[in-house]
DNA sequence: TAGAGCCTGGACAACGTTGTCAGGCGCGCG
DNA sequence: CGCGCGCCTGACAACGTTGTCCAGGCTCTA
């Protein structure tokens, strides 16, 4: 590292004075801000004369229009979108709650929501809930207040009748991935159902039996759905679940692996494991690793490099692109006003095998 | 699945609608909202007692207070942010533009700067330039009418000059991951030529000569600074390069498989590979797992899993939500008022070793 | 009991933009 | 030559909120 530049010693930030502000810079005010009124005086015409310049209204003569360009370059004028909202009504923005942005599973999902608002001229706010139902109604109250046009929400909590007068007032609003609670609105969801019981039934056609589930916490919805998918495959296989294969808590490494660990152990160990979740499915992963013996493997959510590994991750994917992009088009469809009723969308998943899910029961 | 319900053919979605709204809702006019005023008129008090009842402003009886409360309530009233905007000038937002939402390297950092905005009380509004300069010039524009009190930009383009009227008018701008273009701002970087220079000189010491280097189009400042670092690493140890070692461009997989596959071969193949970005690291790693010899690896940027690949990935580490937390903390310092100077903060990264980076040269 | 001071409440303007409407000017037609 | 029509242009109000300022009523004290 370069020694000649000071370094905090707390922190290793190297800390390095930006050169002196260039001499030429005409000494401006700060903070202030030029309006159409300004903009109007230099150019010697009316108010609305610049307005209608700006937004490209007809009935300018082009030599007033260059007048008026002129006055706007000189003064580095730039609309005020705060008044013009106030005035139109309508904001051309739209709010996105999720429960973590820094979730690989949401990236994806965001940037989908991201490129259809902007075909739609929209800008995107958004919040991260941390999976709390009262930052959610914080966040989601606080959009509202903005006035966006429209929310999409992937929603922490249960009761969304909060939301009622919002609705009414005009938000657009559209859940995805969890169902909204107590109010009829529209919803985008995986098939979690339907792809857990795929991914479970995958496995006992592989010959296992003895079959773990490690999920998330019950009242999340999607976590209730797999875990419903898992019930439903071992009993069309006809095969009785025991207590003590299915695991359901929070998702933090330290309870999945311990919980992995006990299904492991015992006389009469799981042969194979469902991991319900992204995050759960690293873990389990780990977990394996250290196995004696080779344990089968499906997990819900596709996982980067899951193909490098030893063996390859099976997964039942969904398609988080697609359901942030489904969700963005339902909102914008209803603000122009072709929808009515609410709906509930369910997008299909898909089976990835890649050798894990493959593993014969152990011995 | 569930076959009962009526699937679409092209798409796999199955569509439900919703129960029909309840019957006891209460038949509103749809996109009216009641505003202070209303609540003044139904409460019986004038227009400001409202507006200090809302702010929680002191000078109102508790009697009062309730009555105006009971008035909210009963209508639903939500304050107007934009009104209050307006009036305030400032709009407790700020703006983050940054590559591709969807890049695991930026979800932290863009969780680290919203962490940052909540508790300043303000909202994040983001967008993704694509790596286009001119859609990210866009986006600043637009976030600038908006009036958001601040502004993180991880740089698309280099010429940043279109934003000085925007940074004398007031807006707090602190640029993140890659320096401004033209004019004086604050940056916040990691240290990518220390870093670089690190990775390499790490495979120097494992005994590699003959050293390759797969990086990003050089006209992105890490990608050139990490070449930089490299150049070093290899003069320290009195290595001459060959221009055949070193590759520049875009970090598609194709490309990045070709050069690497490359460097591979011919007379005197390099025994190790300097990956200069996390895009480029995933598809190295494929293309190393096919190759007859062990070819020692290190990557910058961290990934997910790299413990777990046989050998495990050696990086060298940036930690992105500390550059987004200290680029936001910037930001509302200065929206304070403390700083006049902009300042050039780079952070350091870390060497994490397990396995690839260790490897000694293949015969 | 009267005056001073405090507390509560409300009228009014202003923020910067856009929609409405009317005025002025030039030109074509009768 | 005069009238009417159409095209530009600008004055004005309104959007919903907050800051300023003043009025009226109350209490407390002399």
């Amino acid at each position: 590292m370069d020694r000649r530049t000071p370094v905090d010693d707390r922190t290793g930030r190297r800390i390095v004075p930006e050169t002196a502000r260039r001499a030429d810079r005409p000494p401006t005010r700060y903070g202030s801000r030029p309006t159409m009124k300004d903009v109007a005086a230099r150019a010697g015409v009316g108010l609305k004369t610049v307005s209608r310049v700006v937004n490209g209204e007809p009935g300018v003569t082009p030599d007033t229009e260059r007048r008026v360009q002129e006055a706007i370059e000189a003064l580095g004028f730039r609309r005020n979108d705060s008044a013009r909202v106030l005035r139109k009504g309508r904001t051309a923005s739209i709010g996105l709650i999720l429960e973590d942005l820094a979730d690989p599973f949401y990236g994806p999902l965001s940037r989908a929501v991201e490129e259809v608002a902007r075909a739609h001229g929209a800008l995107l706010i958004n919040g991260s809930s941390a999976e709390d139902p009262e930052r959610e109604q914080e966040l989601a109250l606080a959009l509202c207040a903005r006035r966006v046009d429209g929310l999409v929400v992937i929603p922490a909590g249960d009761d969304h009748r909060y939301l009622e007068p919002e609705i009414k007032a005009g938000v657009a609003t559209v859940f995805v991935d969890r169902p909204a609670g107590h109010i009829d609105a529209d919803v985008v969801l995986s098939d979690n159902f339907g792809g857990a019981r795929d991914g479970v039934a995958h496995l006992i056609a592989h010959g296992h039996r003895r079959i773990g589930f490690i999920g998330d916490m019950p009242r999340i919805h999607t976590a209730a759905e797999r875990l419903r998918g898992y019930r439903a495959a071992m009993e069309d296989a006809g095969i009785p679940v025991e207590d003590s294969w299915m695991s359901l808590g929070a998702t933090d490494p330290e309870r999945v692996r311990r919980a992995a660990e006990a299904m492991l152990s015992g006389p009469a160990p799981v042969t194979a494991v469902f991991s319900a979740n992204n995050r759960v499915t690293v873990t389990v992963i780990r977990v394996l690793a250290e196995q004696p013996r080779r344990i089968a493997l499906v997990g819900f959510d596709d996982i980067e490099l899951a193909d490098l590994l030893q063996p390859g991750v099976t997964v039942v994917a969904q398609d988080a692109a697609a359901l942030g992009r489904t969700a963005a088009e339902r909102l914008f469809r209803r603000l122009d006003g072709a929808l009515v009723a609410p709906e509930r969308i369910e997008l299909p998943t898909r089976l990835i095998t890649r050798g894990s899910g493959e593993l014969p029961p152990a011995g």
